[in-house]
RNA sequence: GGAGGCAUAGCUCAGCUGGUUCAGAGCAUCUGCCUUACAAGCAGAGGGUCACAGGUUCGAAUCCUGUUGCCUCCA
């Protein structure tokens, strides 16, 4: 051995060390060339963001993927980047613009962005900083970012083209607010939270003449109650300002007299008639709905069809305005509004009672804002013509063109499709892309992709405007109309030039991504593949689980119970951490995150370290120095051991073939650390001191390389540092572009009754309290003595015995069973003879009831005729064996 | 309210078209070992009426029905 190596694997340097090699040498990089492509798009992160478990659990996968795939002679590109996620970045650059005294609103639209810039260059792009640490192997030349210039014009042609074809509309509609980043936000950003409200009822007094009109008439028979008021209920007292009308069941017997009547909104006094509309639940409530157009989606639509007044009482930041009429609550948020007013109402005697009620509230996904329905101009997608158009979005992955995994996130998929909304595509920000619309002084709008462009299609309208005369419109577009174009826009796929990378990667091969990113991005991914690229983007879809703490709460800034990615790899090394994350997490599953995993993934790294440190440290010596039976039992280990890898491996590409990537690294986990390290290398090792013979140490390297290669993917630092030491390699060279075993024939010799006479031994051993130092003479019956005879060798030091005979007697010897035979132990304590004979007449026992049960299965004639004809021979066999193995104890009762 | 899923060892999960590779793996636990690669280790062991109740079948963890509990998505 030329130099010392450590007891224990540092992951430190060596990480460092490989990953800047491998830069350097570009393997990561990848330029369309005669082999069969591999292609993935990284999710791409919000440009602001650190790396955080999730990003971690996802990123190992693509990286599993993609080093597969370039070991197996495949072109593989990982497409790193950024997404410039306009509410969230807008929101940091705000709040970091107030901590030094800006207001947003005292900015231009320029300055502003210039800010905004400033700050991406500054923060942004850190977490692929951070993902280098985990060892992905992103083709970094390629990183690209949704609001770079060319992928910006993308999105802005897409646009156009979408409008040119009538896809995109521009609509007065409610939409879901967002008082905080004051814009409006698609459904799907929209999380409905549980919260405990109130339900408060509120009388509302019938105007004078109404309540004579109810006198004057005939409606006086018994159910009617003569009140002089009505009540609601409302989890929401401060929207009572912007009441329209109070809506009653038109069957409701107890209300019928009151429709056409009129009340007064407390306080402020306004007239409201009191309108019928089957839509109101008769047993909800009171019975009576206060009907409030510019607040509720579904109030708005009872309104639209009643033509009730839409009195929108709300800011845009969510606080009451003129419109609220009463001096006390205009300028004040709504939820402190919604407090006072209720103690108000109180105080005037309007609160009939309150009840306590849980209801759901909309948040914003981003801000975390609670959603308010407002009614504003916005640009939608015709979701319904799209799909119509592309029917492809939904029978691709329906009939496994793209295949989902786990597959039943297809009925999710599908239950969306089917209930498909339309899009909202515009935002009311400055970070994104400025929706390329053209108004002019009169509020006539056209799409075009520059002023100029506005100009000359204006013309064509007969306008004749002047560029200065045309204003662009304020929005921005919703950043998942970016990331929606990503697999294709990543490779230039909307140039008109440079057609190469998209017409070899596209389209991809997996994406890796989170279940509830589904509908934002995958569905739209889908939907943009076929609409441009006339194919889909890709072929698998892994969705990962969500990660959680042991206690399953999400991981969460708030509740600090998210450990930092870094520090774990700093602690752990990032093959520790990349295998913890993947050990337990089937594909769809949560997985619940526990540093313990991670420190068995270390552990894990530092046994192969030291195996690789045995290896390293062995004498060799020529065959030729050795004796023949030696020679031959490691003959037999590494015939065993090859095919125990064969058959492995075939198991682990199966597994991955299915994207079952945990399963696989279980299977390889087993492969290195039981039949290498605990099995192959104890039969191979030469008893201290002693030298291993040169055939069986070559053989045992080439093991050692094809373990490395397959666990490379998985844990690809260790592997790495393993494989450019075990024999000289050639500068430029690296297990990452090594090629990936295939399965081999191979010879298989079942070592099964060896194994488990050593195991047995060693258990007798155990219990019996006896040092593994003492040598044992054993004695085997059997019939098979071939089973045994050839590895003799290989019980002698495993089991520490010191001789073997076959079928001689064995008087007082202690006995064990293994398989059919039964094998007895010379120990140098006194056997206790009742003690055997109760032991072996309990297994005889055993073996007359099992015996007695399998015979049921055969002389039950319907078993016979109808189970397989195998089958039925396996249960005749069990019964052969059963009475074999009882004649064999019989024997050793006999001999006790 | 609608849709889907899950329930197997203390924990996390495998168990394909029903039948000895059917009750399994890893971790955790327990016992004994510092046996010169590794105590971040070695050698072993114990743990489950496969949620509950029915049904189909010669045979059910596996198929069907219902019940209960949990989760996810949508409204």
């Amino acid at each position: 051995m030329t130099k010392e190596i450590s007891k224990t694997y540092s992951p430190q340097s060596i990480e460092d060390k490989w990953y800047s090699y491998w830069l350097s040498n570009k393997y990561f990089h990848a330029t369309p060339d005669e082999r069969e492509p591999y292609s993935i798009v990284i999710p791409p992160p919000n440009v602001t963001g650190v790396l955080h478990m999730g990003h971690m659990l996802n990123n190992t996968i693509q990286d599993v993927l993609t080093r597969r795939a370039r070991m197996q002679g495949k072109n593989a590109c990982w497409v790193p980047g950024t997404d410039h996620a306009s509410i969230a970045t807008e929101a940091k650059v705000v709040q970091m613009l107030r901590e030094r005294g800006i207001k947003k609103s005292d900015l231009s639209r320029e300055d502003f962005l210039k800010y905004a810039w400033e700050w991406k260059e500054k923060y942004g792009g850190i977490i692929l900083e951070q993902l280098k640490k985990l060892g992905a192997s992103c083709d970094w030349d390629r990183t690209r970012f949704t609001m770079e210039p060319s992928l910006s014009e993308a999105v802005i042609d897409v646009f156009i083209d979408l409008y040119n074809k009538g896809l995109i509309y521009r609509e007065l509609r409610m939409v879901n607010w967002d008082p905080l980043g004051k814009t409006a936000l698609s459904d799907e950003e929209v999380i409905f939270k549980d919260v405990n409200s109130k339900l408060y009822y509120i009388k509302y007094h019938l105007t004078e003449n109404s309540k004579n009109e109810i006198r004057n008439s005939n409606h006086s028979t018994s159910n009617i109650q003569h009140s002089t008021f009505v009540v609601i209920a409302t989890t929401r007292p401060e929207t009572i300002l912007a009441d329209a009308a109070i809506c009653v069941n038109p069957n409701d017997e107890r209300f019928k007299h009151l429709i056409g009547k009129k009340a007064l909104v407390p306080f402020i006094n306004r007239e409201i008639e009191i309108i019928a509309d089957e839509y109101v639940a008769m047993d909800f409530g009171t019975g009576c709905l206060k009907v409030t157009p510019a607040h509720d989606k579904n109030d708005y639509d009872l309104g639209k069809k009643h033509g009730l007044e839409v009195i929108d009482i709300l800011t845009e930041e969510g606080f009451l305005n003129e419109n609220a009429q009463d001096e006390r609550y205009i300028g004040k948020d709504r939820f402190a509004v919604r407090k006072q007013i209720a103690i108000d109402l109180e105080e005037a005697g309007f609160i009939v009672k309150i009840e306590e009620y849980k209801n759901q509230v909309g948040t914003s996904e981003r801000t975390g804002a609670v959603i308010e329905p407002r009614l504003t101009l916005q640009w939608w997608v015709d979701m319904k013509k799209f799909l119509a158009k592309n029917p492809e979005v939904l029978d691709a992955v329906m009939n496994d063109e793209i295949k989902f995994h786990p597959a039943n996130m297809k009925n999710t998929y599908k239950h969306w499709i089917d209930n498909i909304k339309d899009w909202c595509i515009s935002r009311q920000l400055w970070w994104g892309q400025q929706i390329p619309a053209w108004y002019g002084p009169n509020g006539e709008f056209v799409v075009a992709k520059t002023a100029e462009e506005a100009v000359e299609k204006f013309r064509i309208l007969n306008f004749e405007f002047r560029i200065s005369e045309l204003k662009q419109d304020e929005d921005v577009l919703d950043t998942w109309f970016s990331s929606w174009l990503w697999p294709i826009s990543v490779f230039d796929g909307f140039k008109e030039e440079g057609k190469e990378d998209i017409k070899y990667f596209y389209p991809t091969n997996d994406l890796v991504t989170a279940p509830e990113i589904m509908f934002f991005w995958v569905a739209r991914m889908i939907m943009a593949g076929y609409e441009w690229m006339g194919q889909k983007p890709f072929s698998n879809v892994y969705y990962t689980g969500i990660v959680r703490d042991k206690q399953r709460r999400k991981m969460s800034k708030s509740l600090g119970n998210s450990p930092d990615p870094l520090d774990l790899i700093a602690h752990y090394g990032a093959d520790g951490v990349r295998m913890g994350m993947l050990i337990c997490s089937p594909a769809g599953n949560d997985i619940l995150f526990d540093e313990s995993q991670v420190e068995q993934g270390r552990n894990f790294a530092n046994k192969i370290w030291n195996a690789f440190r045995l290896v390293k440290g062995l004498t060799i010596k020529p065959d030729a120095d050795f004796a023949a039976d030696l020679l031959a039992s490691n003959k037999i280990s590494e015939q065993w051991f090859n095919a125990r890898f064969n058959i492995a491996l075939a198991e682990i590409e199966e597994k991955c073939k299915d994207y079952k990537l945990s399963e696989a690294l279980m299977m390889i986990y087993k492969l290195i650390w039981d039949d290498y390290c605990a099995w192959y290398l104890e039969m191979i090792k030469p008893v201290y001191g002693e030298a291993l013979n040169q055939s069986t140490y070559d053989q045992t390297v080439v093991f050692f390389e094809k373990l490395m290669l397959v666990l490379h993917p998985f844990m690809p630092f260790i592997t790495e540092e393993i494989w450019q030491e075990l024999t000289e390699r050639k500068v430029g060279e690296s297990i990452c572009i090594a090629a990936y075993p295939n399965v081999e024939t191979y010879n298989y010799t079942s070592l099964q009754n060896a194994f488990e006479t050593i195991a047995k031994i060693r258990d007798l051993r155990n219990s019996k309290g006896i040092s593994p130092k003492e040598a044992f003479e054993i004695v085997i019956k059997t019939t098979q003595a071939e089973l045994y005879e050839p590895y003799q060798f290989l019980i002698k030091k495993l089991a520490n015995v010191s001789s073997i005979l076959f079928n001689e007697d064995a008087h007082n010897y202690a006995s064990i069973s293994v398989s059919t035979d039964q094998v007895f132990v010379k120990l140098n304590i006194e056997i206790d003879a009742v003690a055997e004979t109760e032991k072996i007449n309990k297994e005889i026992e055993y073996l007359i009831g099992f015996m007695a049960s399998v015979d049921v299965k055969l002389s039950n004639e319907k078993f016979v005729a109808n189970a397989k004809p195998e089958l039925v021979e396996k249960e005749r066999q069990k019964k052969d064996d059963a009475l074999a193995k009882i004649e064999v104890l019989k024997q050793s009762l006999a001999s006790l």
